[in-house]
Parts: structure tokens; C-alpha cells; sequence
DNA sequence: AAATTTTAATGAAACGTTTCAAAAAATGAC
DNA sequence: GTCATTTTTTGAAACGTTTCATTAAAATTT
């Protein structure tokens, strides 16, 4: 019967209720009408199964309600539990979330970054290296982890506390002899200052520490070259590791253990990322300075949607926690004394 | 000095360039347009940066080239990897994806439906568990794991065949009484499958077995209550245990091992679903049926975008396979006899 | 070189909204 | 009951594309 067998339009509800299209129109953006006629309208509308179409709406408005997630890629927990938090977030406020993969590459940064520009998202939000980066000022951005410049808000957690409550929990918790391992891509970032964190800590407490770098994405050799060099008598020359990622960590404690290496009574290990597999299910896991991935979540979003977007902070830094996993001596607490002769606060 | 500090449009290109606007959009089109004038479009677009404004032409041509992928959400692995790959996926092929997550509420599946429907999105990918869904028989839709009608193709893993994998397999490792655990919501899906192959595995071999299902889909308590009625003296009266996923075989392991029982050696636990923390990097992991998640996103992702879409599958059964963990014992292998007299394949 | 055919370029209309100036209706004051 | 004021409704224009019937140009044939 009805002419048209596609979706129906504002014009077809217009035409039902019989008003004017302007009239429609105000009815569904709660602009003031008539209670009769918006009752006609949402009769029409309801009887029509009438939807909005926001493609023909963005285009009028010039903003789309949706914004793009940009990552690396779901397969790792830590861009997945990032973003699960931001589409929750995002739908909550009405808002719809594009999420493009890069699977780490430059390029395809690039690219992501130039299809959900044509996609006309109203914001991104973004996990990427490359560090040449060319993003539109005129765009809302939100970084995570990778500093660009002053006019677009990085987030990250405090990745410097982290690196230092690592070093401290191994001390207080019996370690003597440290070891830092970091596995990372080759460009700098936020997460670099895990280093830092833990290398002044020991310094300061005069604690003996190592930092071995791979730079290559994949690459375990380096470490289990060191720890093999390390033993001596079956017995290693360290107790302590500090791991900038969970995944570094579990790849560690299987090379110790194949190394005849008993975890956590030679050597204890802490991890990065706080990743907790199956919610809180999963026990024992690595021990590890968890981020607080839900509230990065909510204040790259915040932050992004912020309706005043002049005054935002350029670098925030949300605090870190240490979670006590399978890895470490919990039982054994040392009253560790401290440079400045206190106790430091947890 | 421009007159629109706005993003640039075809119509600028058209003037910078001094051709037709429609000159222009064949230009981008593809359409047969002289070398020369080709040239000096893409010179004006590149000088102005021109992008696309992909609305407008969603708009007019009625295809966004983005599809959504509606999953409970990406907190776990299984939902995290579905939507890596089908995102990778449409990405090869030039489209976008748009991910809601509905926290397994079934008013929030059918809101992410409308909401995804409102962004004429060209598709919909969805995982999703209310039975009452209402789906828009004029938007191409492809469901992963329930099976809604005829007219709507279900992609999943061979859930039978998986359940007598996991049968076959704790008998061929020497278990020789069985338990079936199941934790799941109360609605039915094709993972139901999972415990059909698998009683029917035990009844055709005449292996003792048992099945418990917890409907609530955070109560692990059925299934502490029963191992503790089955320990006596110290010993279980099973010795081998199938999970419907791999989250409940970590907890049932735990489980096991805080009354005293050892895993695998005492009994042996199988999971179902695959999932592999940080890649293949972390052993031992519990010994599962693994699903084909990334065949499963392409044949979605395929079929959604299939040209000829009134010839689909109605039910698409992908085969799972054996993936040994720590779970298992799989030094001891013993040639069962199968009850047709022959050893049975892989 | 004119007539014909083929090919390329043009510009107006349309997609489904929002917006806004103008018209119409309702209300209030006298 | 008229006029002024306020409130509600209307309908055309616009957003940035694509499409397509025309027109213009080029190529081919006579």
C-alpha cells in the first residue's frame, strides 16, 4: 500500500499527523508546542515507527554524537578494559563510540585518525606511537599515555609513583638486589617514567638495581640472557623484578621458572597494568601497580566532552595502586627504613 | 584571510579548482573524467585538504560503509578478540565499526539496536542473549551464538562437537568419572550444545557423568557445595571435570585446590572457549576447547557484507579444537577404545 | 567542412534533517 | 469587540554530497 517501502521520514510523520514538517522537528528536539499537537506528532511517529536519522541530522547540526575510540587493538586487556569503560561512559551520555585498531602501526594511526575525521566525529580519543602524529587542532582530542603538546590533554596514570612503589614494595617486602625490565615499542611515552620512578627510588635508598631495555615489541631475549648470566650455582644474584608490563611479568616468571627458579621465594616479581583476567576471579595473578583504567576512561571523556575546552589540564595523572598477586612475599613485611629515617605513607 | 574557517567542501574545491561541482565529486567517484581536469581537482583538494564529508554522503546515497558490533562487552577476552578482528576486518575493507556494549541487559541490546539503526549503520554484528530481540528484517543482521530465525544467519563454533571433544579427551587422559559444570545466563543459545555433546559422548561410552548447572551467572556456590559432598577421605569421587568456559574452569580449579585436591594430577579440567592471555605467552593456561574467534568474525563480517544476502546459512558451525594446558595430564595417554571398536578421530 | 556520434562537463534537484523569518492563532488589555 | 502583544505554527532555505538530464566539447564519419 504505502508508497514508499523505506524507512519513514519526518515529511511522512508530518504528513500523518497533519502539521508542518518545522513542526515535527520541534516536537522531537523539545522545542515548545502545542500539547495537542505533540501528542498528534508522537501518535504519527509511534503508529509510522518513525526513527531519527542522524546522518541527515549531522549534517544540519555539524555535530554526530559519536566519537572514536583509536587503540592498538582489543587483544590486549588493557585497550580492552579501556575500551569497554569509554563506550559505557560514551553511551551513557547519548553518545556512540567508533573504535579503530592500529595494531600498533604509524601509518594506520594516521589513517584511523583520517577515517573517523571523514566520519565527522565530534572527538577522539587515542592510544597511539607515532610520535609525528598529525592531529586537526580544530578536532577535540584526547591523548592517553603519549604526550603531543600543550593543546592536547594527555592522560595517563602516574606512571613515576608506579615505578617508585614497585621499587619500594619489592624492599619492603624482603628484596635486596633489584632488577627493572621494560619492554616497550621505540618511541617515548608516558609509561617510560615507570623507569624513572622505580631507578630514583632505589638510588635514593640505596637499594642495587639494573635496568635492562628491549625495544623490540617482541623481543624476550634480552631478559632471558641476563637472567641465565645471573645464575650462578642455581642460585641468581637478584630477588627482586620489576616488570613494566603484567604481560613482561608472566613471560618472566615462566623464563625463571624454566630456569629452575622458584617464584616468589627467590625472586619476587611485580607487573604493570593491574590486567585482571575474569574480574577478580583469576588467582593468583602477577602482582602489579594497577592503573586506574576506569578513570582514565571517565576523564578522557570528560575531558573530551568538557564544554569548556580552553581551560583544559595538559598532562593529568591519575593515581596508581599496588595489588598483592601470586608473585610476591605478602607474608614477609619488612618495616622498611627509609632515607629520611620514616616510614613513608603507602 | 578565508571566507569559512570551516573544513572545506566540494563546492570550494570545485571553485579553487574552477570546475562543476559535479565534475568534482566524479573525480572522487571514479567517474570518467579528462586527465586534465583530474588534475586540477585533486591539486585544489589537496591544497584546500579536503575530506570528504562522509554524512552528506550517507545521506544521499543511503550507505555509511560502517556496521555495529553489539556485544555484552569487551571486559572479556572472548567479546574483547571478537571485536578485534571484526574490526580489523571491516577496516580491510573500507569500512567502519561502531562497538556498543550492553552489559548482557537485554533492554540495553535492544536499545544499542535502535540506537545503531538511527545511525544507519550498513549492518549489524551482534552477540547478544535477549530472546525477544526485535530485529529489522531490512537491516542485514548477523548473530554470533543464538539463533534467532530463519531469515537471521547464526555464526558459531561447533558447540556439540566441542562437548565431545572435551569428553573424549578427559577419557583419553584417564578420567574415568566425569562432571559437567555449567554457569550460565538463563536464557538458551548455541553454547547450550556444549553439555548435549558432551552427555552424549559419555552415555554412547558408558562413562559416569554428572551435570550442574548454575543459571545465575555470578553463583559459583552449586558448585563448591557439590565438590565438597564429593570429597571423602581427602579424595574426590571424580577425576575429571568439563567447564562451559574457561572463566568457571579457573575458578573450579582454585576451588579444587583450596580443599586440598591437585590439578591435574587428582583431577583434570577442561574449559571452553580459548581464551589466551597476552597471546601465546602465558603456560601454563587451563587446557580448553577453543573456539575459531577469528574465523568467526571473518565469516561474520562476510556474510554481513555479502552481495547476494537471500542465499545465507541460516546456522554456520565453525570446528573447534583441542588445546592442552596445565590442566590436563598430558603425559598420560591411553588408547581408548571407542564403542565402535575404533579409535576415533582427531 | 558539415553532420553525426561519442565523450566530457555542467548545474539543478534531491537525500532528511534543522533553523529561522514570516504568518497565523491565541491571549490580554482596554 | 478591537487592537496590541505574545505564543504557536509554517514552509522555505540550507547542510555537503550524488545523480542525472542537459549542454558543450571532442572525435569520427560523410
Amino acid at each position: 500500500m504505502n508508497k514508499k517501502t523505506s524507512t519513514p521520514t519526518m515529511k511522512d510523520v508530518a504528513r500523518e499527523a497533519g502539521v508542518s514538517l518545522g513542526t515535527v522537528s520541534n516536537v522531537f528536539n523539545g522545542a515548545q508546542v502545542s500539547e495537542s499537537y505533540k501528542i498528534k506528532v508522537e501518535e504519527a511517529a509511534r503508529k509510522l515507527g518513525y526513527k531519527v536519522n542522524r546522518y541527515a541530522r549531522g549534517l544540519k547540526t555539524n555535530q554526530t554524537r559519536t566519537i572514536a575510540f583509536i587503540c592498538p587493538g582489543t587483544d590486549h586487556p588493557f585497550f580492552a578494559d579501556m575500551a569497554n569503560y569509554i563506550s559505557k561512559a560514551l553511551q551513557e551520555q547519548g553518545y556512540r563510540m567508533m573504535l579503530a585498531v592500529t595494531q600498533y602501526s604509524p601509518d594506520m594511526e594516521q589513517k584511523c585518525i583520517q577515517m573517523v575525521t571523514e566520519n565527522k566525529v565530534d572527538g577522539i580519543i587515542a592510544l597511539t606511537y607515532n610520535p609525528d602524529l598529525i592531529i586537526d587542532e580544530n578536532l577535540p582530542f584526547v591523548s592517553i599515555d603519549r604526550f603531543y603538546s600543550e593543546s592536547v590533554p594527555c592522560i595517563s596514570c602516574d606512571n613515576y609513583a608506579g615505578g617508585t612503589l614497585a621499587a619500594r614494595k619489592l624492599c619492603e617486602l624482603g628484596a635486596t638486589k633489584l632488577l627493572f625490565f621494560n619492554i616497550a615499542p621505540a618511541v617515548s611515552g608516558e609509561p617510560d617514567k615507570r623507569q624513572a620512578g622505580f631507578e630514583s627510588w632505589c638510588r635514593f635508598h640505596n637499594v642495587p638495581f639494573e635496568s635492562i631495555v628491549s625495544s623490540d615489541d617482541q623481543a624476550f631475549r634480552p631478559f632471558l640472557n641476563l637472567v641465565r648470566d645471573r645464575i650462578h650455582d642455581g642460585k641468581p644474584d637478584f630477588d627482586g623484578i620489576f616488570c613494566n608490563t603484567d604481560k613482561l611479568a608472566y613471560v618472566i616468571c615462566q623464563i625463571l621458572k624454566e630456569n629452575g627458579i622458584s617464584v616468589p621465594e627467590d625472586v619476587q616479581v611485580i607487573g604493570f597494568d593491574g590486567i585482571n583476567m575474569f574480574g577478580d576471579n583469576m588467582m593468583p595473578c602477577v602482582s602489579s601497580i594497577v592503573q586506574p583504567v576506569e578513570q582514565m576512561a571517565l576523564q578522557a571523556v570528560s575531558m573530551l566532552l568538557s564544554a569548556d575546552r580552553t581551560h583544559l589540564p595538559t598532562l593529568t595523572c591519575l593515581p596508581v595502586r599496588y595489588r598483592p598477586g601470586g608473585t610476591t612475599r605478602e607474608d614477609f613485611v619488612k618495616e622498611y627504613i627509609y632515607g629520611n629515617g620514616e616510614k613513608e605513607p603507602n
